[in-house]
DNA sequence: CAAACGTGGCG
DNA sequence: TCGCCAAGTTT
């Protein structure tokens, strides 16, 4: 304690990692609080990345079964390296952000082409798709190193805890060096692990519980009555809705599919053909082969900057003969297994209804 | 620095 | 129903 009565830095970090030794989270990445992983387990910081990985902008509830799946068919970096991408990227189908998992397979191979993981922080932040965040992250969590690990659970609860009154996004750096004067040099791993539980189940977003919280009596957030005021955001801009038109072309119990480009919208993903509403503002309408089209439904997504009405069209009767351009017939009934973007799984499954 | 980039859950 | 938000990175 100071001479006020606050706490240092240091005992924030004692306060806390005493918090998460009796709180800590259950989940199958991790390790139990005060355990690192045992050194020469080559396995473990290939766990703590690929979870990483999966946990950029993603709940721990979305990505458990993926990560079981990928541990399960993938145990270590070098099987993963070993596969194919079209396997890789329909095993991520349905968890989002696409360009992760391109990276992931990149990454994979540079890694298992070097013979394991770089266990320094800027070594880790060279790899594909691993920014500052997860290079910190997987430093402290895999390797032991103090790092200063700075993810949305941190960013708001340091936010708090001081008060900030500048916005975001201007205010990271300030928020950045609070959170690196109160990371110990000891167990800071531990500690960035503790900061997003308590991020995740106390002081959350909306109504957070800071009855009880182990850092309400340090909390200028919690001093000024309304801590939920914290970070300051800048409001949001409103998101357009695009239209267009997804085919269904069927031929004795298969359907037509073919693979995105490998950048934009769904990169690199199995799909229905479209009429180009992900590179124009909205689509061309235009179907890919002659034939009578009906309307077999309407689907609507939410992206992130925008939103679609997407128009799924089905041939009256079967295809004669495939449309132009690659792609493949793939079997009705192992579907399931193309890895279609949930956007294309919509879809499917009201083309299939209708 | 702003924009692109998915999806599901919750209030 | 709808906006907000989540263990961010890349361009």
């Amino acid at each position: 304690m100071t001479a006020s009565g606050e706490r240092t830095g240091t005992d924030v970090a004692s306060v806390l990692l005493a918090w998460y030794d009796r709180h800590a989270r259950d989940l199958p990445w991790r390790t139990p609080p005060g355990h690192s992983p045992p050194d020469p387990d080559r396995a473990w910081p290939y766990r703590v990345w690929l979870s990483e990985v999966m946990l950029q902008q993603t709940t721990v509830a979305a990505v458990k079964p993926y990560f079981a799946n990928f541990i399960r068919r993938w145990p270590t970096v070098e099987a993963l390296a070993a596969a194919p991408e079209e396997e890789i990227l329909a095993a991520w189908a349905g968890l989002g952000y696409y360009s992760r998992a391109r990276n992931v397979v990149k990454c994979a191979r540079a890694v298992a082409g070097r013979g394991g993981f770089p266990d320094t922080e800027a070594g880790l932040r060279a790899l594909p798709g691993v920014g500052e965040y997860t290079a910190a992250a997987i430093a402290a969590i895999a390797f032991g190193q103090r790092a200063v690990v700075v993810d949305a659970n941190v960013e708001r609860v340091v936010a708090r805890l001081f008060a900030v009154e500048e916005g975001l996004p201007a205010a990271r750096k300030a928020i950045r060096a609070a959170t690196d004067a109160i990371t110990p040099q000891a167990r800071a791993g531990d500690f960035a692990q503790a900061m997003m539980d308590l991020g995740s189940t106390i002081c959350t977003a909306r109504q957070p519980k800071c009855l009880l919280c182990p850092l309400s009596p340090d909390c200028a957030g919690q001093r000024t009555g309304d801590p939920a005021r914290f970070p300051i955001k800048a409001p949001k801009k409103a998101k357009p809705l695009r239209t267009g038109t997804a085919w269904w072309i069927a031929r004795g119990g298969e359907v037509w599919l073919v693979r995105r480009p490998g950048t934009g919208m769904l990169g690199g993903m199995r799909a229905l053909p479209d009429d180009g509403w992900s590179a124009r503002a909205n689509g061309n309408g235009v179907p890919p082969v002659a034939g009578q089209w009906q309307m077999a439904g309407v689907v609507r997504h939410g992206f992130t900057h925008f939103a679609l009405e997407l128009h799924v069209m089905k041939l009256a009767d079967q295809a004669s003969q495939p449309p132009p351009g690659e792609g493949e017939w793939w079997p009705l009934d192992t579907l399931e297994t193309a890895g279609l973007p949930t956007l294309f799984a919509k879809a499917a499954r009201c083309a299939l209804a209708g």
